[in-house]
DNA sequence: ATAAAATATATTGTATACAAAATTTAATTA
DNA sequence: TAATTAAATTTTGTATACAATATATTTTAT
């Protein structure tokens, strides 16, 4: 009669490492850390107050992540984003959003349907008083749903990693003239065509979608424009 | 005057912990470990003649890879590999080996299509006399010159990755019959098209290699032919 | 004899200690 | 003064030690 304790328990630990891992992670991609700085390990150990061990592991898991590059007997370095990993990126993401969208159109359930168009609205709601911080919550939660959605786990963990390695770190391309609007339409169109069960289309709206993305943040990176909060 | 033997040095240094885990994913990958068997720091350790720190930072980067399962406080579990993850692993897989096909027919080098080329015949005379252990070998080589060879570094590494995660762990479905005749022939048609530059005819080779391998691997699953050497 | 509780053991998580290598600083020489 | 070499310092890599938690065993009570 005490078996549900444990459950709950068993779900809520997290290792130390895991909290470095994600302070860390948080660190450079706020801009904490500037790409190319050098992160050394006793010195970020006592920031945090622990001990160099669980700070050691969250950076190898950072490393795998791409987030950090280590150099063997010298050092960890915030890793460099440059435009041919943009272009790197966004190759792989196209591919693999296009292929979250088709699957979803076939495998998403009613409930998360709902849930999408009520991000929408949230959405909506959030640009009208422009909300740049609310505006990336939601789109996070938005697109979540989407790669859950697929009901392929492997691809959803693929996808968020390639996300969270390039947003942020220079800067979202929220704030470039006019792609707020673009991105709610594309949003709109691609829940339309999933509620559908379009496959083809749905696919075809997250094409669009991304190779809009990837425009926009080529472009405000070109002009310098990043702008942080 | 020294300067080059640093850079020999560098790359030629490995730590321990990359020494450790490229072990016993080999072991997860040859059937030393079965899937779902607990793996233990201490004992790992000594069977190695290290310490747990090396094999801690190993078992962390096989998870992340998807070999291990970590369970916080209770212990590490070789990954066991479903129908579903089959199923998954190849959704994401044929999609970014297209796009990785299409990619090579547009940037590969003369040099890496020779390497292409010989890497065929090569493996025609394995495949004549029968000798399975050099097939996976030379077949790996050619995937990885293929992967190169779309300039997308995160690409092959991602695909490197889904490759070893199903690769091997339950036998190769090399051995299932008529299946090498039809994989060379595979191959042939991929070289041909990405030599001729044919963007959509490689996409189209690469697609159906891919979907040709899942199927004959899930057959040989579900036929129990676990045949390993 | 079975089930529950208490104890003992084993294992993971974290901290610290030491060794090897790289970087920096100081000293020496041309 | 500049360049080279040597010493000192810093930092990573690995090993060990200790603490917290989970598992296994034994004991006790019903």
């Amino acid at each position: 009669m005490a078996g549900h304790l444990e459950q709950i328990r068993l779900d809520s630990y997290k290792p130390l490492r895991e909290l470095v891992c994600e302070h860390i992670r948080q660190a450079i991609i706020d801009g904490t850390f500037s790409p190319g700085e050098r992160l050394m390990e006793i010195q970020l150990a006592d920031e945090m107050g622990v001990s160099r061990t669980p700070v050691r592991e969250a950076i190898r898991k950072l490393e795998l992540e791409g987030f950090v590059v280590m150099i063997p007997r010298r050092g960890t370095y915030v890793a460099n984003i440059s435009i041919k990993d943009i272009n790197d990126v966004y190759e792989i993401r196209i591919c693999l959003d296009v292929l979250a969208a088709g699957l979803a159109a076939e495998r998403i359930t009613e409930e998360e349907l709902e849930d999408l168009k009520k991000l929408l609205v949230e959405i909506g709601t959030h640009v009208a008083d422009y909300n740049l911080e609310k505006i990336v919550e939601v789109d996070t939660a938005f697109h979540d749903i989407l790669y859950t959605a697929s009901r392929n786990e492997r691809l959803r963990n693929i996808i968020s990693n390639l996300r969270e390695q390039i947003t942020g770190i220079r800067g979202t391309s929220m704030n470039y003239p006019g792609r707020l609007a673009d991105t709610m339409a594309e949003h709109r169109l691609l829940v339309e065509r999933i509620a559908a069960r379009d496959v083809e289309g749905a696919q075809a709206a997250a094409r669009v979608h991304l190779e809009n993305a990837e425009q926009t943040l080529l472009k405000s990176m070109l002009e310098g424009q990043n702008a942080k909060d």
